[in-house]
DNA sequence: GTAACCAGTATCCGATGGATACCTTCGGTC
DNA sequence: GACCGAAGGTATCCATCGGATACTGGTTAC
């Protein structure tokens, strides 16, 4: 069953490819409240430059985990929102999210220590 | 709370940078059933290169997810094997192995219409 | 003497990510 | 009527990284 995910030609390690990328992780967090505009994003998401928020929206667009939705407004608004299938997706990130909380200590520790010695 | 990963320097943000990093994913699902020898992990890990599972392996040693025994023998055996922090990432990780398996025909499909329309 | 075994390095190259600057359209301002 | 700002991106350039391929080193078996 998961011995799928080992073969790159297999669509689940394809699928694994395209959710295991950090920006779409928090591009799902980021909508999980409902429909956020392009700027709102690229606020709450530390770091993201905006060609790169433009290529991870597209790729989850392309994939069916979100919608664009391009108001015809001066200034122009474009809203993006999670499909159910990309609401499905927050179940198994919060799982990794949550992980990287309660262990966040642990792994910088052993980061340190192995710097260290 | 998990607001702070949307913060480039949050130590959880660089905690998910690595648990999201595909490979790693990968690697933490090849060592599962215990101790996995260096080329017994590259070749279960289809299109990986030597290089770059040496670099996964390392960087997942430092962060104290694994750990690299290596035998004083010839020719040299090296093994690879989870810590128990390791061990707790399976969860987590299985949650989205398992969506990506459940999910990839819709996101396959999304992505044909894609191409297509 | 030479071939194989294992666990990697070494080297090179193209793709990707990231930083910065710029574009467009319109409405409001002076 | 020139100018500015808003939103949602592109355009351009450069550094870094991932990936492909080739090679190393110590030992033992042939």
């Amino acid at each position: 069953m998961d011995g799928d995910a080992f073969n790159p030609e297999c669509p689940t390690r394809l699928v694994l490819d395209r959710i295991g990328d950090k920006w779409s992780v928090l591009v799902v967090l980021s909508l999980r409240k409902g429909p956020r505009r392009f700027t709102e994003l690229r606020d709450m998401i530390g770091g993201v430059t905006p060609k790169v928020l433009t290529q991870t929206l597209r790729a989850m667009a392309a994939d069916g985990l979100l919608t664009r939705h391009v108001f015809a407004e001066v200034p122009p608004r474009v809203e993006y929102e999670l499909t159910p299938l990309g609401q499905s997706l927050q179940a198994p990130i919060r799982a990794i999210t949550d992980w990287a909380e309660q262990h966040v200590n642990e792994v910088m520790a052993a980061r340190e220590s192995a710097l260290t010695g």
